[in-house]
RNA sequence: CGGGGUGUGGCGUAGUCUGGCAACGCGCGUGCUUUGGGAGCACGAGAUCGCCGGUUCAAAUCCGGCCACCCCGACCA
């Protein structure tokens, strides 16, 4: 569990005296560049799978990250508390999330046996702190935060800090009387989350997104533009279009419409896939359907029909069949629905919901499986040859398709989500019993929004998108220290150890945050290490440069170059 | 959970196929020299070769089991 918040300035720090190493070559098992150089320039080390320590020089980057949050949470009069790490579970029972969510929660037993979960989010404490504490509308509107560490057991983090099991989390619950004030306290929170990742150097794109487990009626995801990206967007650059793919709702490309011709069986040895099939019968994919066969929490077989040059969307299809948790379905479940796996067709199956795409169900004269192994069938159409139990939009959006706006071919682009906010709704408040008299003399569920940002997640974004080929580039909001001081050739000029001591002893003194490689190392172990660490500014004392009149000044972001007094260096790392 | 890969001093690796003294670079310690772009010389410390079991005169190497970590997928507020 987390400390209260960090101090908020920090000794001046001697980089001899720093508990640090700079790793000469690249750990093996890094590939994202944010990893690597975290690893590299000695800002976090990992103790397992997805958990990690931040050292020194990442922890204060994460406490510049949290405080640049904390300051646009409050101005917007949201209040900091701090919420337990360990809950018992009777509230997730409550939420009735202790059995919805699945292993990906920690749980325990006390010395008591009681049930205990640590968090992995605080919708249900939130919930239990409004029906201690508010009685009246009087005490609505609030809003709350804190920083708190989540656990949440995923089955593969990756990518270093990107996605971990243990991290800490901004995540602030909005409290309203009714959905009018839930509206007012998202647009204050968009308005929060745009100020911070602008500060926090993050160029990021706002989209729609699936409301998933947390429930709810609308939501956002701040995204970062990431080739690692998790996420794919839907982006349309001529009016501004950006929708996760998840719920992307574009529109189709106009399908092939003939008249309907006989249905023909015809042997395709070897082809249980779309490709192999295509390149068989000397047809392309959008001229075939393919259905995909999933398992629904209730235990329905789904079977997905989408064209051949399509892929299933499971965030829509799950929504659409009110599914909750769909996994692939087995072989065993589909040959129990009477249909074979790589050659199946719903003509024939029976206890299954079909789901057919909307392009799929308008084309005319697909080829599609014939339950045979071995064999597909010609000039299926849907709706003569089966009747589908739901036809609507299961498709993922395609690079190119016509913009749902203004119709212009839309760009398909990763991203990794650095925030979140949703319209929570009651479902925490009406579960747990949280609720407030109205003026009106009557008890209403309060209304709930959330809105979640992973630090160390940003922490990792931000050196994402600022470093180059020689390491990160902190931009100056976040960097751990304003300024790195380098000493170069100290022994041939006993007034470099001059000049730095009394900068460093200046800038302890004024409170300015300086880190000084007072090691006796050769120059180029020292600018190298300057340049992965990646402050801002790199202040080099030489002979050469006090010949020159002063201090060789680096901006670390251009790599432009000055000499300047001692005076204009005290000045600029103030 | 499925597929692929990797575990050998602090880091990066070779050695494994074909069993026979634990190897290389970097880093680390001491001394001397060196100091504007990952210095030189000398000496030195540091490894139950992921773990358990088996085969063998002999196992980093072969066999079996397990564990950990990475990548892809599934999954994920």
């Amino acid at each position: 569990m987390r400390s209260l918040p960090a101090p908020l300035s920090f000794a001046t720090m001697r980089l001899s005296q720093l508990f640090f190493a700079s790793l000469r070559d690249d750990p093996a098992d890094a590939e994202m560049p944010s990893h690597r150089l975290l690893l590299r320039a000695g800002y976090v080390r990992q103790l397992g799978s997805g958990i990690y320590s931040l050292l020194p020089l990442g922890f204060r980057v994460a406490s510049r990250i949290e405080q640049i949050i904390r300051e646009e949470q409050n101005a917007i009069g949201c209040q900091e508390l701090l919420m337990p790490f360990v809950h018992p579970a009777d509230i997730w029972r409550e939420s009735g999330r202790y059995d919805a969510v699945g292993p990906e929660m920690g749980r325990f037993k006390d010395r008591a046996g009681r049930d205990m979960v640590l968090a992995m989010t605080h919708e249900e404490v939130i919930a239990d702190l409004l029906r201690n504490i508010i009685r009246s509308y009087r005490q609505l509107p609030v809003q709350l935060y804190h920083f708190q560490t989540k656990f949440r057991d995923e089955p593969r983090s990756r990518g270093g800090l990107i996605r971990v099991r243990e991290f800490t989390m901004k995540d602030a619950y909005s409290c309203d009387l009714d959905d009018a004030g839930l509206d007012v306290s998202y647009q204050a929170q968009y308005g929060a989350y745009e100020r911070i990742f602008k500060r926090l150097g993050l160029e990021t794109v706002a989209v729609s997104s699936d409301v998933g487990m947390m429930g709810g009626s609308e939501a956002h995801e701040f995204m970062l533009l990431n080739p690692a990206g998790e996420d794919t967007l839907v982006l349309c650059h001529q009016c501004g279009y950006a929708s996760n793919q998840q719920v992307a709702q574009v529109r189709r490309p106009e399908p092939r419409v003939a008249d309907p011709l006989p249905t023909e069986d015809v042997a395709t040895p070897g082809t249980a896939t779309i490709a192999d099939l295509a390149a068989y019968l000397g047809i392309t994919a959008a001229d075939t359907a393919k259905a995909i066969f999933f398992t629904a929490g209730d235990g329905r077989l789904i079977t997905a029909i989408v064209r051949g040059d399509d892929e299933v969307n499971e965030t829509k299809l799950a929504n659409a069949v009110n599914g909750g948790g769909l996994r692939p379905a087995r072989e065993d479940e589909i040959r129990a629905a009477g249909m074979e796996p790589g050659y199946a067709s719903p003509i024939g199956s029976v206890g299954t919901y079909v789901v057919v795409d909307d392009l799929a169900a308008q084309s005319s004269n697909l080829v599609a499986g014939a339950n045979r192994a071995g064999y597909h069938r010609r000039n299926v159409n849907v709706g003569r040859d089966f009747r589908p139990d739901l036809v609507t939009d299961i498709a993922n959006a395609r690079e190119g398709d016509p913009c749902p706006v203004c119709g212009s071919p839309v760009n398909l682009r990763t991203a990794i989500e650095v925030g979140n906010i949703f319209k929570l709704g009651t479902k925490y408040t009406e579960a747990l019993g949280a609720r407030y008299l109205g003026e009106d003399g009557l008890e209403h569920p309060i209304v709930m929004g959330s809105y979640g940002i992973g630090v160390g997640r940003n922490l990792a974004c931000i050196v994402e998108a600022h470093h180059d080929d020689k390491g990160i580039v902190w931009p100056a909001s976040v960097a751990p220290y304003a300024a790195h001081l380098v000493t170069v050739s100290a022994n041939r000029d006993p007034r470099v150890n001059e000049v730095a001591e009394a900068l460093h002893a200046h800038s302890i003194a004024v409170g300015h945050e300086v880190l000084y490689d007072d090691r006796d190392e050769s120059p180029g172990v020292k600018f190298t290490d300057a340049e992965l660490l990646g402050m801002p500014w790199i202040l080099t004392v030489s002979p050469r440069s006090l010949a020159a009149g002063g201090i060789e000044v680096t901006e670390r972001a251009t790599g432009e170059r000055s000499v300047r007094s001692v005076e204009a260096v005290r000045a600029l790392i103030g």
